[in-house]
RNA sequence: CGGGAUGUAGCGCAGCCUGGUAGCGCACCUGAAUGGGGUUCAGGGGGUCGCGAGUUCGAAUCUCGCCAUCCCGACCA
């Protein structure tokens, strides 16, 4: 990256210099989030913040669909309603915040401040689901949680953080399955469409399995150091939270039984996962369908430049608003066009698009790729379709190259020397035949430190013995070093 | 939570060792000229030196405690 272009921004780290100083840097300059008085607790900027509104859109569309209602429950948890599902309570008590005073008055009992809703809502579908004919219960929760980390950095571990939780009751086994896989593809499919992030959709391992579920799958994605970043887990609950919080129901069948439930969330962690996966030495890359500006138009300020070009901007400005483009002119007098190319590039805006004297003479326009940095003329009376083509073209761009990326750093061996060897040098997933014991997994672990990402669906069947321990392989797994 | 490092203007840093009341670059403000990849000149504003104690006539500087951030581990839905 000695490209004189890329000189330009001197104020981000390089990656291959230090990739965690990289992703620091580009929070900061591109504006997207900032430290706070309280460890772990981040401010998510406009820029930032923008990102996040659109994955929430373009997610709520999604669930709404499927015919998923948006609801409310509250922050505080009483400390004896935690305390119902032991698993549950066992996984969560060492990141649990607690309130212990209201004003000057010590709590009668304390109030946890929730890490998640499972029991606060499992206690309330208890009272709203008596029939069968009350099921399916298909609720989801926009909120914030607070999980009382030891290691934060912005947006990919933080103490406070956003997500939606989505909390379903059924009346089947089955049909609390086919809930958790259902919402599985749709994180699959969103994150791949929309964030242009390749994910390995699968399950977990019993050992990373959510505390108190019966199972749990993620998607997982691979970061630009080689690094996997669990991107949304979905869990089947089984009955557990329905015997712990007595979520009941008649049956078509006449009998009293419990209700299956689901539960599963994506949070503001995507977007540190966006930043890792399309980032560059210049700063950000957003994909286009989760940039909050999509074009910025830079009128080449030359001579009596707001009389002559920035009436043009305006008119190719309000023509892209029109054609439904999220587009911002920046026509700030105050600096020049080259330091405006620079600013963008940092904040990841996907098109940029040119216009100065020596154009509006030939009736065209520049749009210059923030993902190749390709420039091109085209036609002033043909912007609204080439923009719009062009966005189309750098979102799939981005999802082509990252599972280029994806597919270059991941392996398949069942030899534990050179899988260790894998780890160490340049990470990426290792597929690898696994016996599914948990001590095996811990050894591994301890040993190369990496974990079971989870095992995909309709991958190879597993043949051979685990690599570890030698034993009859149950599953082929994906290894990786995790965030 | 263990080991290491850092904290001085928005950002990056110097000053600390050897105590004497704060400086540099960029950014910011004003004006002019510029303007197709971080423009130039001139003038100007901005700092409880992370927070709190202590030592001292006097603390950014020495001592203690705390907090935050970063790196490496442990832990982590």
């Amino acid at each position: 990256m000695t490209d004189k272009k890329d000189a330009f921004v001197t104020e981000i780290t390089p990656q291959s210099q230090d990739f965690s100083s990289w992703y620091l840097d580009v929070v900061r300059k591109a504006e997207l989030a900032d430290y706070t008085a309280v460890k772990g607790c981040m401010a998510i900027r406009p820029y930032g913040f923008a990102i996040w509104e659109l994955i929430q859109q373009e997610l709520d569309r999604r669930f709404k669909a499927t015919g998923h209602v948006n609801a409310y429950f509250p922050l505080f948890i009483p400390e004896s309603l935690l305390m119902r599902e032991a698993e549950h309570v066992e996984g969560f008590a060492p990141q649990v915040a607690w309130v212990t005073h209201g004003g000057n008055e010590k709590l009668e009992e304390r109030l946890a401040i929730r890490p998640t809703s499972e029991v606060i809502i499992g206690t309330l579908y208890a009272k709203w689901i008596q029939s069968w004919r009350d099921l399916p219960v298909l609720i989801n929760q926009w909120s914030n949680v607070v999980r009382w980390e030891k290691v934060t950095r912005p947006f990919l571990r933080t103490t406070e953080f956003l997500w939606q939780e989505g909390h379903t009751a059924h009346e089947t086994e089955a049909e609390a399955q086919e809930e958790t896989l259902r919402i599985l593809d749709i994180y699959k499919e969103f994150a791949e469409s929309v964030l242009a992030m390749p994910v390995m959709a699968g399950a977990k391992s019993e050992s990373e399995k959510f505390a108190g579920a019966s199972r749990t799958y993620s998607i997982e994605a691979l970061m630009g150091d080689g690094r996997a970043l669990q991107a949304g887990t979905s869990h089947n609950l089984g009955q557990n939270f329905a015997r712990a919080f007595g979520i009941q129901f008649q049956g078509r069948d006449k009998v009293l039984q419990h209700a299956w439930t689901t539960s599963w969330g994506v949070s503001t962690r995507l977007i540190g996962g966006v930043i890792m996966t399309h980032g560059d030495d210049s700063g950000l890359v957003l994909p286009p369908r989760v940039a909050p500006q999509q074009v910025v138009i830079v009128p080449i300020s030359r001579g009596n430049w707001q009389e002559t070009v920035l009436p043009k901007a305006r008119d190719i400005q309000a023509r892209l608003v029109a054609a439904g483009v999220r587009v911002r002119l920046d026509d700030r007098d105050s600096y020049t066009p080259g330091w405006k190319f620079a600013d963008w590039e940092m904040r990841g805006v996907p098109l940029r698009v040119e216009i100065g004297p020596k154009d509006i003479e030939k009736q065209q326009v520049v749009v210059a790729r923030r993902d190749t940095r390709e420039k091109a003329f085209i036609p002033m009376d043909a912007v609204e379709d080439r923009v719009r083509s062009l966005l189309d073209e750098v979102q799939q761009a981005l999802l082509a190259r990252a599972t280029k990326f994806r597919e270059e750093r991941t392996r398949r061996t069942a030899d534990y020397a050179e899988f260790s060897a894998w780890m160490e040098g340049r990470p990426g997933f290792v597929i690898s035949p696994w016996c599914g014991h948990a001590d095996c997994e811990a050894a591994i672990k301890s040993e190369t430190q990496a974990t079971i990402r989870n095992m995909p669906f309709g991958g190879d069947e597993p043949s051979g013995a685990c690599l570890k321990c030698g034993r009859p392989a149950t599953a082929q797994a994906w290894f990786a070093k995790a965030y």
